[in-house]
DNA sequence: TTTCAAATAATACAGTTGTTTAATTTTTTG
DNA sequence: CAAAAAATTAAACAACTGTATTATTTGAAA
């Protein structure tokens, strides 16, 4: 029996190794891997533009009979009805995983419902608005919550001009606040218990009168205080184990909001794509 | 589009309401729902243990124009690569938040849905295992992926002492793996584009025959040459906008997998917040 | 039992299937 | 830069494809 991982990764392996149209074909195959169990040989080298002969070659090489060898093998790894003996094989290796893993999920759906709420939704784009019209922005996250003022502060500056970099080292939120204005956004983002640094930022911001949007998980939490903003959602997961993948969706939700209203979004993050791209920051 | 609840709904409903020999496909094909689009009428006819032509009628009375059409739409159903959004190429500029909203939902449900496929779940289940046998964890992702490799690493190395923080200076990638053994491990995080610091850690981490745990968005991806651990999952959005939800998710399902193995694992993380409450770190 | 419409199975056919073999192009080697 | 080797493409063929048409079977009503 053929697992999905084990194939594709002999299929990569053929990507690396292999002449240069195999190569590609594969390449193709390992993004269009479910199309291998549905086609003829001739139909799947039409949509992968190769020729016929190539996909039985790439079948061939890849240690199958043939092609009709190879699909079957593709099939019995899509199969949703899988056989007696696999199912069972399954239910054991699951059987601790299997709780965990569906009350994660229901737990991911149950917390990212709450952004898509009528109440959420509007903050997120009054927010969005609130950040537009800001000379600068400043965001503050730390130890989880970093990575997530990272992302919002990454992503953003690339696309918008007045949206800065989170700071990183010890004492940089402070050194940044020192410079803010009334005319600059904070972006606070802290989860309970609530950081002291983070709890700290807003009341500075709130001291020179900047605009506060407030990114955590209960309105009881002291960044909401005299905040322009509050984006709140729960984090809560399994086991008292909490689960900040709402927070990630909701800092998406605003770039997204933010990108939506503007024009050089877009190419400004292109640009600066290619800027990487030149100087070998990416693999082409 | 079909989905493929409706379809089943529609054969069950030929299973209550048709003709014997039609009802009995019916039957067996609702237990053996993803042959039909693995097989021709006659191969599937002969499996079934019926005539040929009952394949084609069944497929007439189900609404469609024969069986190939019905096969098709069974495919769609099947497939673990969904085009939703890739195939929209006129993207609008602006679009009001309604739509925008909507789309990313849409796509946070289909992109996070592949992290609970049966195959991508096994990954993340043997990457956990990886990582809790691997004497040292080193994670890697740099720009918008470094977010994802805080978040991973800085949780990690609360509850887990053989996981380490993910460098964040320029250069400490390659510091820190100068340093890494054979019996480590390391977590590699990028997506298209891929980048060169990353692809190159993933070399140097091979070179030194330790096992590497890609997180990528597709198998094509560099990162999963001999890779000991390929977990992937579509990064797609609305208007050629990824997003790294699904990123997120995954390293919190592979946390969450971590600590579910673990007796102290939850007692680390409390024994790491009490040191913070302690020194001020927290507001209480 | 006979009748006859509905259900099922068999047949026919043009187009497509996977594979093998031969021809051509591309790459490597001396 | 020519010759040899490797890789790729084209052609050929028997087997199989989906569908439409025709033949047979089934089973209830008279």
């Amino acid at each position: 029996m053929q697992t999905q991982a084990k194939l594709k990764a002999a299929i990569k392996d053929l990507q690396v190794n292999s002449t240069p149209t195999i190569s590609e074909f594969a390449t193709w195959c390992l993004t269009n891997y479910s199309e291998i169990a549905f086609h003829s040989v001739r139909a799947l080298a039409d949509i992968a533009n190769v020729n016929a002969n190539t996909v039985v070659r790439f079948s061939k090489e890849l240690g199958f009979k043939g092609y009709e060898d190879l699909r079957q093998n593709v099939q019995s790894t899509l199969r949703t009805t899988q056989t007696a003996y696999s199912k069972r094989a399954d239910a054991l290796i699951d059987r601790d995983e299997n709780d965990l893993f569906s009350e994660l999920k229901e737990s991911y759906t149950l917390n990212s419902n709450t952004l898509f709420q009528p109440s959420t939704r509007s903050a997120i784009v009054d927010a969005a608005n609130c950040i537009r019209s800001a000379e600068k922005v400043f965001t503050v996250g730390v130890r989880s919550s970093y990575s997530i003022a990272h992302y919002f502060s990454y992503v953003g500056s690339m696309a918008f001009e007045n949206i800065t970099r989170a700071p990183a080292e010890p004492g940089a939120i402070m050194d940044q606040l020192a410079k803010a204005r009334e005319s600059d956004v904070l972006v606070a983002i802290s989860f309970s218990y609530y950081s002291a640094e983070i709890v700290r930022a807003a009341e500075i911001a709130r001291a020179k009168r900047m605009k506060v949007i407030a990114i955590t998980d209960s309105y009881s939490s002291p960044l909401t205080i005299d905040a322009a903003h509050v984006i709140e959602f729960p984090i809560e997961g399994p086991q008292y184990m909490p689960t900040l993948s709402a927070a990630f969706m909701a800092v998406e939700l605003i770039l997204a909001a933010l990108a939506s209203h503007s024009s050089n979004a877009s190419g400004n993050i292109q640009k600066f794509e290619e800027q990487i791209l030149k100087y070998g920051g990416y693999i082409s």
